[in-house]
DNA sequence: CCACATTTGTCCGTATGTATC
DNA sequence: AGATACATACGGACAAATGTG
């Protein structure tokens, strides 16, 4: 059987975190270096986990700045 | 003012032509391949726009066979 | 204003795996 | 067995926004 993709796995985890109170909206998420270090990824994978996370609007990119985590409460589904 | 990224006017343009009826529920999108040619935009661009339109539930991937597109009513939100 | 470092953003080409026909 | 098609992941190139000095 297929393990979980990566960028499922790792968006995944990033939404738990957020419901379980750990990450708070507002907050602003690691580097994408590090969550590629963090997560033994290529920058490519964290690319996608923001684009699945985007589009359910559980994260917000703000180019130079960093990715912020939205209120689950306002988020269009679990990922 | 910056251009619109190439993943999110082609995942738009698909989900304008499910909304105006273009695309049905159930129907089959182009291969990779032809939405590459179609586009003129590499594979991994057009695999960018299916994890887009996937998180929202607007297709739906069955590997081996194909992208086939949802009902509109059902979608997450309007991409 | 300018230079620089940091960070995110987009896109590409390729490799490999898996499912279907 | 072979062809087709989608799935995942990588690494790199370059652009754009931000912040600091």
């Amino acid at each position: 059987m297929p393990a979980t993709p990566d960028y499922i796995r790792i968006s995944d985890e990033i939404a738990t975190d957020a419901r379980s109170g750990k990450l708070k909206p507002g907050d602003k998420l690691p580097s994408i270096a590090e969550l590629c270090a963090q997560y033994k990824v290529s920058s490519s994978t964290i690319q996608l986990v923001f684009v699945r996370l985007e589009a359910i609007e559980a994260i917000n990119r703000r180019q130079g700045k960093g990715v912020f985590v939205t209120d689950p409460k306002t988020w269009l589904r679990k990922p």
